[in-house]
DNA sequence: CCGCGGGCCTGAGAGC
DNA sequence: TGCTCTCAGGCCCGCG
């Protein structure tokens, strides 16, 4: 389910709790998520202080005291909670003082403040590792990824450079960590709605053959932030997909003033994509 | 190098 | 109610 605002909105939550506390314990229920962790990821963690958590793309990055960098994924269903208290291991399995822990968490991170994060994630596809600091810069999956969308250097210029050689369409470009990173199939049908630009359109149509971007990556460009920042600002106001303009809308009114168009489900890349036919060009 | 299709997992929801 | 089927917002790999 995570994408760049849900990452997000989990730093700020995991942050008051994580930074500058004491990693005391660490129990891997699985030890197995996309990927095996490290063998020795406990023993690498345990005793540590975080000094800062941070956020790239989709990951999130714990920068600890010894140099380390524990790096975490959500995948499509990972989830964290704070639980108060440390866990008591009874007959083999980890108990907290009221709740019995759920079939799916895999990793608790038990913190000398007192409270415990845990880590849930039914499919897992989520990922957890522990970097050195001479090897995270050259890390794949981090060095990998495209501008991170709100930053500074993030503009139309920039995306009209990275769509520039693209062969493929807007959805899956947008969809490439590559080109911007962060955005994923809810947030890439938000922007390009919000932009009016069809995710059937080709990429390279966004930039001038010199680079320069066209009117339609400066919207864009403006499309992602607004998109994103608002996501970020409205987390805890709504439930569900009733934040989403178009994205799980099928067969609904477009909801742009004047725009009679109904929203459409197509499949590219064999995800889906929601626009309006009419409004996004 | 690029773009595409398939695969990894489990759970939720629809349809019968 | 219960079974089966489809689909899901991530990423990586291998193929052409």
């Amino acid at each position: 389910m995570p994408e760049l605002p849900e990452v997000e909105a989990v730093r700020r939550q995991l942050r008051r709790v994580m930074e500058g506390a004491r990693i005391e314990r660490v129990e891997t229920r699985r030890a197995d998520l996309r990927s095996p962790f490290p063998r020795d990821f406990a023993a690498r963690l345990e005793g540590q202080t975080v000094n800062a958590l941070r956020r790239r793309a989709k990951y999130l990055l714990a920068d600890l005291a010894s140099g380390d960098t524990l790096l975490m994924h959500l995948g499509m269903s990972g989830s964290f909670r704070v639980v108060r208290g440390r866990t008591d291991a009874v007959h083999g399995d980890f108990y907290f003082k009221r709740s019995r822990l759920d079939a799916h968490d895999h990793v608790l991170f038990t913190l000398s403040s007192g409270a415990t994060v845990v880590f849930n994630d039914p499919r897992r596809f989520g990922q957890m590792d522990v970097i050195r600091a001479d090897e995270l810069a050259s890390n794949r999956a981090l060095t990998s990824l495209g501008p991170e969308p709100l930053d500074r250097r993030f503009n139309a210029t920039t995306l009209a450079r990275a769509l520039k050689s693209k062969k493929t369409t807007l959805k899956a470009a947008l969809s490439d960590q590559r080109v911007v990173a962060g955005l994923g199939n809810i947030y890439v049908c938000e922007a390009l709605h919000r932009a009016r630009l069809s995710p059937k359109r080709r990429a390279s149509t966004l930039a001038k053959a010199n680079g320069e971007p066209r009117p339609g990556a400066e919207a864009l460009a403006e499309a992602i932030q607004d998109v994103l920042k608002e996501a970020i600002a409205n987390k805890h106001r709504y439930r569900s997909n009733d934040r989403f303009r178009v994205y799980d809308h099928e067969g609904e009114r477009c909801p742009r003033r004047g725009c009679s168009g109904i929203i459409k489900r197509i499949v590219q890349a064999g995800r889906s994509t929601f626009f309006c036919p009419v409004c996004q060009r």
